[in-house]
DNA sequence: TTGAAAGCGCTAACAG
DNA sequence: CTGTTAGCGCTTTCAA
């Protein structure tokens, strides 16, 4: 191994209660009541004990009591990719919730495909209590290699798992209404990666939604959830349809740049509706019509069950979550008008 | 202490290097050895052991490491606000960089104002071997309460701390030259907020460019790096510049949309220049000129460095990082033409 | 009310 | 080359 992380001038020994112990006069057993079972020692024992602790600048070492306690007070947060947007209200959602009771979140991104993801969870699993995934590469293959740690998924179902899917029926019957009576019949999606339980997911609510409706819907593309993935999606459009909904915000947004490049206008010639409602969709010309799927909020209640299992009751964690529509000028009239 | 996490049919003891030395007939140190120091045991014992552990389905427990050994194997990222696109790239530099030697990364957002950062720090900082900051939170004062753990700040001076800063100097001026190239004699600054170091360093840079030009710098503005702190700051431009630069392209982001709600044409009107280079940049209309601040190059740079008086020598930690000006739409015409 | 002692799972001297 | 023996810092029965 090489050189210690203390080679230099680094006094690095922390205090430990054994230093406390020895200058308060007590046993270490006692400082460890002091510290952690308020009034469990005589009053004037526990103040002396705790202002030496202050004084000494203690701080618990979190892995001695991790081992000791098998507890780690950590949750682990797995994220697809945290340059998508959306995500970002996965982590405050998590990171929230956690906090609540004293939690402490750590997040990892499983987008590097050079990593597998088991290897992933292999290192985070053994470091925290429990995990909230939102990722799509959570698969149930990845999870049947897993240990105990208990995992609450979003927007993902697996036997014997618990999840958390917010409920966007309701708001995917909206666009498609929306759709419809602004005159538009024939309806394409673009899909996420084949393998996206999500994007299959949506799908089905869509084609249960488009059967009930005057309209058609047919799947125009399969891409990368990115901005490049909707660029390319676009050229596989043509003529098929004159609206189309993005399995999420980013293709929506490729769609968007890509037409203009194209010189096709939207939504003059093509209507779209993405999904997430990302901060960035009021900033692209036109707005985007897109349907919120209320990440932050799933994440928060996936992590009250994940604590609520986890001995730590806090708000209700039957709560339902629903998706909405937010129309803006990214949809146009259609030709059956 | 509520009930514990395998209150159910949970049979949750994991196996340990004692069951492997048990069933293989060794003792505990020699499995710690198979595991870690491949080739100190005989070939043939090692086999056997790694087989056993296999078998077992051993996961060390990094808790016990840690105690052991004093050291974890994980470092911590401290962004300012995980809802900037931004901060994507810093958690993609440290994560790669941490992954080539085996760390893994633990992120924490600062946003949240009802915390104190000292809290955020006191949390984060026993866990990880040391600490890379990209947040405008972790302050002097703060760093000054935290112990000996290391960390390598990115953005930000602090005596006796390391850090990085990518140096931003030439493509300010190349904005400035640009702006003043096209006509524009009196330019705002929208800062940041008033006690962001990094507002105040880019403005010192803005401020020494313009001096040696032909224009006039007035801060117009100080405000939240957010949308809405953009929004906010426009009211306060009127008439007394032709052209602003904003602290992040957030601000900036929000003048263009607070611009067109109010008929404020950009470029026409007022040409607008962001900093970091966001994927969003090419989203609006007009596109944003920005200046990349690299964000993702300096905090892999960061983690290098960190990892490097870690004792695990990387890539070459004396690398230079250069922003770019990215010129795209939202600069126009000026009046001096 | 407090302390002694055992132990959490792993590592690292040190013997053998 | 392998195993024994101490710890690492903290928690937690169990006695005193």
């Amino acid at each position: 191994m090489p050189r210690t992380p203390n080679d230099a001038a680094t006094p690095r020994r922390r205090t430990t209660i054994y230093d406390i112990a020895r200058t308060a006069g007590v046993s270490a057993a006692a400082v460890s009541l002091a510290l952690n079972q308020p009034g469990r020692l005589s009053a004037d024992s526990e103040r002396r004990i705790l202002a030496v602790a202050d004084e000494l600048g203690y701080r618990a070492n979190p892995f001695a009591r991790a081992v000791a306690t098998g507890t780690t007070q950590l949750i682990g947060l797995l994220v697809h990719d945290s340059a998508n947007p959306v995500f970002a209200g996965a982590v405050r959602g998590v990171t929230d919730a956690a906090a609540k009771v004293g939690y402490t979140v750590v997040v990892s991104d499983t987008h590097d495909l050079a990593t597998p993801v088991t290897t992933i969870l292999e290192r985070l699993l053994p470091l925290v209590d429990g995990a909230v995934s939102c990722s799509a590469r959570v698969t149930p293959e990845a999870l049947a290699t897993v240990g105990g740690t208990p995992i609450v998924l979003v927007n993902r179902e697996v036997a014997g798992r618990d999840s958390v899917i917010p409920d966007v029926r309701a708001a995917t019957r909206a666009a498609i209404e929306l759709l419809v009576g602004r005159g538009h019949r024939d309806l394409g999606f673009i899909a996420g990666p084949q393998d996206s339980w999500l994007s299959g997911y949506r799908l089905a609510l869509l084609e249960r939604e488009v059967a009930a409706s005057a309209a058609r819907l047919q799947v125009v593309a399969s891409v990368e959830p990115t901005i490049d993935g909707g660029r390319e999606a676009l050229a596989q459009l043509e003529g098929r349809c004159t609206a189309v909904l993005t399995f999420n915000d980013l293709i929506a947004f490729g769609v968007l740049l890509e037409a203009r490049d194209r010189g096709l206008r939207v939504p003059e010639d093509l209507s779209v509706v993405g999904f997430d409602d990302t901060f960035a969709a009021v900033l692209v010309t036109p707005a985007l019509t897109t349907i919120s799927t209320e990440l932050e909020q799933a994440s928060r209640l996936a992590t009250v069950r994940l604590l609520a299992g986890l001995g730590h009751p806090n708000s209700d964690p039957d709560a339902r979550i629903e998706g909405r529509l937010t129309v803006r000028d990214s949809v146009g009239a259609g030709p059956h008008r």
